[in-house]
DNA sequence: AATGAATGAGCGTTCATTCAT
DNA sequence: AATGAATGAACGCTCATTCAT
């Protein structure tokens, strides 16, 4: 799959400066930003209690970052760098397309679960009161599913493996959005309790089962 | 359908007081604190500035409300009072489910596109930052559409519309996921932007053929 | 013992409206604020509450009176003309004057155990910050006790119960203050804990004890 | 007379930050705000204009002291501390009982005269409004002067200088009462015209004669 | 490179008082 | 005579950011 061209890889949002101190303090202050920005939502985080519990002082935290969207937006973008990579390596080493979805469900869910966080932050960003925010990513945040999606079915397609007669592109939309909605099950309260009443407490405890599922629901409607 | 014994319809977030000023007072309030929150977030929404834009001093504004927090939620809980009555009238006077589908749809985009506001207040409240709040709500804001959504599922597969060997449950689950999200398409930017990436502008303005195209895919997955 | 000129016995701080209300709705007030302004202070005090808590609108209260200082001090004067009363009493129908310090060392107790609340505003109001307050009381609230004491001294000096080279008005003063603070130890937690510390628990359990004590002392130093 | 075990000398009201500014600063903070609380009493004062006065910013304010609460124990404290080496020292340095009783005398007067305010705010904080902040001093406020003239007293006791039959405790007590509004005589205008009423205009002119008076009560009731 | 003291606008909220009913 | 809705200044306190060290 060729690189996309419009993604800026190179987009940093931290100074020159954070690159040049230690990596372990790099670590305190992206772990206790990303704590707070999770549990509180960006504009009820303060940027004193991240200096605080990092241990890093306040100059130092406007040494690396300008301000503290720079450093939300900091984080943001290395967690979509991370979920972009982990679907790219599904996307690499699945057999066929049914296999993919399958792993990609499976991914979604790994990756909320390995880094509750990360998608609380991800979710927050979706919200209208970000969007300021969300625009300085230059839309990175939106352009990975749809084009490893779009272009698993196009494959597919090609390879006669689904319908010939569905819109691909909604197709995607919608397995998307199925996809998206599954993470966040994994990691906000709202959207975890949201999937207990759908699927009732028992189902709950055969996730595998759950993901068999969703699979056989996709591949009802597409192949 | 029945009523849900669950749900406590009479949960009120203001205090008396607000039932006797006059109704234009009361729509000003509303209105601009809808405004407010729907643009700003709960959190970097200010009280004052909701006095200000509505005319009504800061003491009134704390006699209809005991707080920021309970007008916030006054504001969630009516919002959720009037899609719930929207959904029920859709599900009440559908012919079967592909015509309750694509009502669905229809009706999610038009409250989306009716009320921008309160679908961004609503995406708002599912963030992990809101969820002390949204615990106030009762985890009403959950039930409706998995009952609604449920109940139809159901019927359709005892009247044999259905394919027999998909799980009820996770067919809802997916389909409200597909809605929901789609709902957000129409009011907030991160979300509108997600659905034109993934359709393109073109398509974008044939919203019709859109949720054909999407109840096409729901219905290719469980007929 | 004649009537001071001093005194103006006919300062309201009340308006004419109070008198012409119910007498139900004038104790309901009374008894509201005095319990507020005792628990709280003056300051900390909220006319708002104490239109709750008396179920008279805060209108009426501002009926009544012209402020939340008339009322305060309404009260304030009313616990005054109680305390004289009682005090001009205990000095006409005292034998001597031995008996007379007794009864009042009790008499002063005993209205801090029944009107704990009219001692704790009595304590409040010679406090710095109220002294504007106190100032329109005209002085009235020191003048009783100097009269009374002034009174007992002189007499039974002339009687020849008490030694000749004391200034009564020192002894007067120095027994005030003994009696004053006593008084206190019987409503502010203040002046409670600090006679529980200078008399010990075991000795707090005979009152009656304690005050003979008190009566040896004054009575070895004047007699 | 031997270290109380009892009495905490570490507790600190202040913030680490505080000690770290320049003494011109803390000078500053502390004279506004003692200015400040002793003229309005604690519920009245308002930190924001101690922030004027003082011309330190809120947010240094708020970086010394946790709250206003803070702030204002810790004025008390200090006077308090101030006040309990001053009264050690006398007692140190007297050569009998009565000699000691002559100093305390002045030195209480001395104490009110030299520093006014915080005498108010000793006047303040023994009211009952305020006694939820009095026990975070835990009793310290009242345990010195009960401890040095019981000592004092037991110690005359047993050199045969005062009567054997009275109760020491009481005799302690009701001399403290004395001295205890004796000071408040010189910094509150409540207690300055009360000591005026009692003595009179020409009598107040001579301090001296007044305490050589005072004295001689009290050794008339003990020796 | 790193510290953290200092700033002050702005927050959510309270409350004495007014006045139309 | 009585009500209580309405006002808005002022409260205690927070926090993004600056800058001297």
């Amino acid at each position: 799959m060729k690189e996309s061209v419009l993604k800026n890889k190179h987009i940093a949002f931290h100074k020159d400066t954070f690159n040049k101190t230690t990596e372990d303090r790099r670590q305190k202050v992206l772990e206790a930003a990303t704590e707070e920005f999770a549990a509180n939502g960006y504009n009820a985080t303060s940027i004193n209690v991240i200096s605080k519990k990092s241990n890093i002082s306040i100059g130092a935290l406007y040494s690396y970052f300008a301000s503290k969207e720079d450093l939300f937006l900091s984080i943001v973008n290395d967690a979509y760098d991370l979920m972009e990579k982990i679907l790219k390596d599904v996307a690499k080493n699945s057999r066929d397309i049914y296999d993919c979805i399958e792993r990609m469900l499976a991914a979604s869910r790994e990756f909320a679960v390995k880094y509750p966080q990360l998608n609380q932050i991800y979710l927050d960003i979706t919200t209208q009161a970000l969007s300021p925010l969300a625009v300085r990513l230059s839309n990175k945040l939106e352009i990975i599913t749809p084009e490893l999606l779009c272009g698993i079915i196009r494959q597919a397609k090609e390879e006669g493996r689904i319908k010939d007669d569905l819109d691909e592109k909604v197709i995607s939309y919608c397995m998307d959005n199925i996809f998206m909605i599954y993470q966040f099950s994994f990691s906000s309260d709202y959207y975890k309790e949201r999937l207990k009443i759908f699927l009732g407490e028992e189902k709950l405890k055969d996730i595998n089962d759950i993901e068999k599922s969703i699979v056989k629901f996709i591949r009802a409607a597409i192949e």
